[in-house]
RNA sequence: GCCUUAGUGGCUCAGGGGUAGAGCGAUGCCUUGGUAAGGCAUAGGCCGGGGGUUCAAAUCCCCCCUAAGGCUCCA
């Protein structure tokens, strides 16, 4: 925002025609005059739309510091266009310039505000000492002092439906101590690097891609295998249940409204972007994307509850750089990213439990342990306590509540599931919070049966975080467990499931023909021919994790039984080609499939 | 973003002012083998980038980039 002030003996104004975005005004304001004014010439610019109110803030106490200086007597807010070229949308410039009057007027000091949008003649008589013509360019950033203590949350444990003190309840030693430890900042730091950012490397699934920012990853074929797998878990998961998938861009345009003021709420951790005319940031989830089309569709009180779901293939988060590691901080990631339209409270309640079985489902299907943390504002709490302790209850087991003195985002009541890392840190994975800001602020309203619109309360839910963590969490799980049982990834999710091992040259032919089999009925197989021995080819399997490994010679050839050896249990067991199949499809009941995106013989393959 | 530490072949690391090193991996040859590393050979390096100090810098100094840990933070 540029701004100039004149310190004036008196101003006076007159409007003459009304320009296309001419605001509507009474007779009385079309002529002004003002004595002893500090008159505002003010043009609100293109950037000062990221955040409209933190320019008002700044400008106003640019004022309210040069009017205590020339003791000037009021203030004349004074819309002039000419001082920028590169000016805001009108409807900003109204709305910033609007809220300066009220701002000024809230602190006391007699203001008044020339009309926008109007041609004016005007005459205006400057004091001419030194302080009497200043400009000024007014920016949304510098108002740091915001630092106020607020007040903290308090945690309690809910355990057998008794909330009780962080400190009275007994820890039993695993991973739900570990939660409590890191929420409440006990926990004290090993100073190691988590392990699995070295499995993802090691094991080609991912890697840091440094011509990008900090935090972008490149996927490597297994791993894009991975990241497909558990896009099509979760998508199969949420359309069961009547979720509808969507595809919605990726940047939203700052100058809308409702954006820019969900957008503030997240700060700094925004990529921005600009064209000529735009001011852009990269969504961060995929709310907007929904609530966009949520506003702009009918809805009935007979459609809901709606599901909108969007895998977000990216989220973006400008986390800071110390914070960014592996896959479990990243700047950008993907996440399934579920919105459930709800009637009332009541309505959204009942959702929300059926979604804590959809996020619960996951860890079982997963094979990942999940803690949880119950987070509500106090007053939701004190209203809700019977519905609160019934939700907690379907978890099983104890979990963390954090009750919040007041509302700071625009959830009231969120369920959060973690997994614990190798070193005993939460890896914040599925969430269901309940929004009550967000109907109402973009617009979304639905046809109640007494024909009457109403804003609906919407659920937002991952009901399994982001696919990084969740490939994360499953590689901290390995990591931790490497001492127990060879590490190894659910058997749907891993890439090469059967690997065929040929003893010599003239067993070739019989193993390609066995993979061909393997793969017409649906199983990710491979063949290691390479010029190896038969210790060799077991020893570089295992470090792939391969779960079943089929070594075939002579014996095979002539007799139908195969001798397979089973990772999970360390056992060489005997059993024919069909036996294999059904094990591993038992195995993976209910998963989605997709084929082997790699060469079949290892020696085609790439080394990433 | 701040503090600390680190960056040397694809990977894991040694070296530490004066010929650039090992293991694994890769490639080739020999071995045609029965359950977690067979043998021999070869290739592969602007020692993260840029500046400086020096006769001489991978090595010392400064700046930057990247990573890890910590702080802080994560709707």
């Amino acid at each position: 925002m540029r701004i100039l002030l004149i310190h004036s003996d008196y101003l006076k104004y007159k409007t003459k025609s009304k320009t296309k975005i001419a605001e509507k005004i009474d007779d009385k304001d079309k002529i002004g005059e003002f004595k002893e004014a500090l008159v505002v010439f003010t043009a609100v610019e293109k950037e000062d739309e990221e955040n409209p109110d933190g320019v008002v803030e700044n400008a106003v106490s640019e004022v309210k510091d040069v009017l205590s200086k020339v003791g000037a007597k009021n203030v004349v807010v004074y819309p002039y266009a000419h001082l920028s070229s590169s000016l805001s949308s009108p409807d900003v410039a109204k709305e910033v310039l609007q809220k300066m009057e009220s701002r000024l007027d809230e602190m006391n000091i007699p203001v008044a505000r020339a009309p926008f949008g109007w041609y004016k003649a005007f005459e205006v008589s400057c004091k001419g000492h030194p302080l009497s013509e200043l400009s000024r360019t007014v920016t949304a950033e510098p108002k740091k002092e915001e630092k106020v203590e607020e007040e903290k949350s308090k945690f309690y444990v809910i355990a057998d439906g008794k909330i009780l003190s962080t400190e009275e309840f007994r820890y039993k030693e695993g991973d739900f101590k570990k939660l409590v430890a890191n929420e409440l900042g006990k926990m004290e730091s090993t100073g190691e690097e988590p392990p699995h950012v070295r499995l993802m490397r090691e094991k080609s699934l991912a890697d840091y891609e440094p011509s990008a920012d900090v935090g972008h990853l490149r996927w490597y074929p297994k791993g894009r295998l991975i990241r497909d797998l558990l896009a099509d878990y979760v998508y199969n998961l949420v359309t069961e249940r009547g979720a509808m998938p969507v595809e919605t861009p990726i940047m939203y345009d700052l100058a809308d409204k409702a954006i820019n003021a969900h957008a503030a709420k997240f700060g700094e951790r925004q990529y921005r972007l600009g064209t000529k005319s735009k001011n852009l940031m990269l969504r961060y989830a995929c709310c907007f994307g929904a609530f966009r089309i949520l506003a702009d569709s009918f809805l009935t009180w007979k459609n809901l509850p709606v599901g909108m779901y969007e895998l977000s293939t990216y989220s973006f988060r400008l986390e800071k750089k110390g914070e960014v590691v592996g896959l479990k901080r990243l700047r950008g990631f993907t996440m399934p990213d579920l919105h459930t339209v709800c009637r009332d409270m009541d309505h959204a309640m009942e959702e929300f439990n059926d979604q804590i079985d959809m996020c619960k489902q996951t860890g079982v299907d997963l094979g990942v342990n999940y803690e949880v943390i119950m987070r509500a504002t106090a007053d939701f709490f004190e209203e809700n306590r019977d519905w609160v302790m019934e939700a907690v209850s379907k978890i099983g087991k104890p979990v963390l509540l954090e009750i919040l003195p007041e509302r700071k985002h625009y959830w009231i009541a969120k369920m959060d599931f973690a997994a614990i890392d190798y070193l005993g840190r939460p890896i914040e994975n599925p969430t269901v919070q309940i929004d009550v800001e967000s109907g109402e602020r973009f617009g979304i309203t639905y046809m109640d049966q007494e024909e009457k619109e109403v804003n609906p309360i919407i659920l937002h839910c991952s009901p399994t975080g982001s696919v990084e963590r969740v490939i994360c969490s499953l590689l901290e799980k390995t990591a931790a467990e490497m001492d127990e049982k060879p590490p190894m990834l659910p058997v749907w999710l891993t890439p090469t499931q059967v690997r065929i091992i040929p003893i010599a040259e003239r067993h070739a032919d019989f193993a390609m023909k066995l993979a061909s089999d393997l793969k017409a009925q649906k199983v990710r197989v491979d063949v290691d021919e390479m010029h190896e021995t038969v210790g060799k080819k077991i020893r570089n399997a295992g470090k792939e994790w391969v779960p079943y490994v089929v070594v075939v010679g002579d014996k095979e050839i002539e007799g139908n039984q195969l001798t397979v050896n089973v990772r999970k249990t360390g056992e060489k067991v005997s059993m024919d080609v069909d036996e294999l199949v059904s094990r591993i499809h038992d195995e993976t009941a209910g998963m989605p499939f997709r084929n082997l995106p790699l060469p079949i013989t290892l020696s085609k393959r790439v080394h990433f």
